[in-house]
DNA sequence: CAGGATCTACTTG
DNA sequence: CAAGTAGATCCTG
């Protein structure tokens, strides 16, 4: 694993590259988790993921669209989970599903708390828009790293949620 | 086998 | 309508 901090007006993430792409992005403040033996590789030729992982980083944070990722090492994800995680990767911005309907989605109906697991496992949040999967009628439902960055990432994006039993206007 | 970033139906006031 | 509960579900470690 290789670290390396990205510095935003958001504070500073850290991004883990493995030899095979981005396995991990961090909230300031927080340490990275994935320090496993099974995702040990050669340093990765950095330069063109970091910079990848930054300006992608910076839109997301934006509330745009990252034009270009890096590549992703998710290897570290259950099968099921890494199908949530690419679901995922088809929400726009602006836009939320629900837990149910991500499972709809996947082809596993009923599997919505399972899919709430899968978010919570998620390395990659922001560039993997975790934050875009709500509870049902819009309610905010959880987030690992606090409700705090989901709702600014919401509404940096202007999606619509309810907060609170109250829906706010983005 | 217990426990979740869920969901729906149902019951009460 | 609000609030609380009981089950149903299904992936994980």
């Amino acid at each position: 694993m290789w670290h390396t901090g990205i510095q935003t007006t958001d504070g500073i993430f850290t991004a883990s590259f493995t030899a095979k792409g981005l396995a991990e992005l961090s909230f300031p403040d927080r340490a990275p988790t994935l320090d496993r033996q099974s995702l040990e590789g050669r340093a990765p030729r950095g330069l063109p993921w970091q910079d990848d992982t930054a300006s992608a980083l910076y839109a997301a944070l934006r509330g745009e669209r990252p034009k270009r990722f890096p590549p992703f090492d998710l290897s570290h994800g259950t099968a099921f989970q890494q199908k949530v995680w690419r679901a995922m990767l088809e929400i726009s911005p602006g836009s939320t599903r629900s837990y149910g309907e991500l499972a709809m989605t996947i082809g596993a109906p009923g599997a919505s708390r399972a899919v709430g697991g899968a978010c919570g496992a998620n390395r990659i949040p922001v560039l993997i828009p975790c934050h875009r999967v709500l509870a049902a009628r819009k309610r905010l439902g959880g987030f690992s790293a606090g409700l705090e960055w989901k709702r600014l990432l919401l509404e940096r994006e202007q999606a619509a949620y309810v907060l609170e039993g109250n829906p706010v206007a983005a």
